[in-house]
DNA sequence: CTTAATCTTGACTAAATCAGTCGGAATAAC
DNA sequence: GTTATTCCGACTGATTTAGTCAAGATTAAG
């Protein structure tokens, strides 16, 4: 899976967002000053963001983004996959079938990262953007596991 | 998170020695002839996996490698830990807080990813080689989901 | 209408990481 | 001693990341 920073600073501004108030319209240099990512990375951001349908922008003066539904509808999985594109665990795609040319049987570990990947999904589209807000975690049942 | 190549092949590559046989001993050069992978590579992989205590190797001639405890035994975490070093999804430690400065309350994302972190661990930590072998998944919940 | 604030876009870049190689040394079997 | 193997660390090219920069489009305000 791909986890980076984008996608941490973009829940993170969602989050700031959101938490500003309902259907608050934020400009992103406001953002910028209270979460301290630069204004220009966050540009960037937006843009993948709006692109994907979860924010909408209000050009000119006094313009700025807002949310385009409810906080609590809006899951991680949606912002990560926006501006991290794609989630891969394997390169055992149909394209680049990197060991998994059935040399000895079956590629055995193909499965396996797709079902790591669904795993990974699942908990970013356990989580709304609400809940970070609240701060209310799904509480894994591992954390204190170990 | 962090999921390599590097990850992958080492799945790949213990899965195949455990499925030679219980306590079979493996050269790397079988494995990289069964499994494609470029012997180099390989030996870069089972050094990290011997130095984690997975492994056993015997040197010289009709040397080779081993498992060190049952297939059913070891999971994947521990593969993927040995190579990969650290599995990482938060810049948010005690030492680089990026933007955990506590600017505005707190850092809303903080708990997350170590949330997340955990998830994959468990998951990771459910599986074990002989699964692989098996070809038995965990079954995750989503898979049809979508 | 002019201006200024803001979004929009895309190219650019320095640094880090990844995937994999290479050469050689140690070790043990034959 | 030769050969097959593990062992080790340095090295490298390609890719990705994180982030910047500059120029343009759009709109509100005066």
């Amino acid at each position: 899976m791909k986890l980076t920073a984008k996608g941490r600073y973009a829940v993170m501004a969602v989050a700031d967002m959101a938490a500003q108030g309902p259907a608050m319209r934020s400009s992103l240099s406001d953002i910028s000053a209270r979460q301290n990512i630069s204004l220009s990375f966050l540009e960037q951001l937006f843009g993948k963001l709006r692109r994907a349908g979860l924010v909408e922008s209000t050009r000119g003066a006094a313009g700025g983004y807002q949310l385009i539904g409810e906080a609590s509808a809006l899951t991680l999985d949606k912002i990560i996959f926006a501006v991290d594109e794609n989630i891969k665990a394997h390169g055992c795609t149909p394209e680049a079938k990197v060991a998994c040319t059935g040399k000895t049987d079956r590629c055995l570990t193909h499965d396996l990262w797709g079902a790591l990947e669904n795993h990974i999904e699942q908990f970013l589209a356990s989580v709304t953007v609400q809940d970070v807000v609240d701060g209310k975690l799904p509480l894994p049942q591992a954390e204190a596991a170990e």
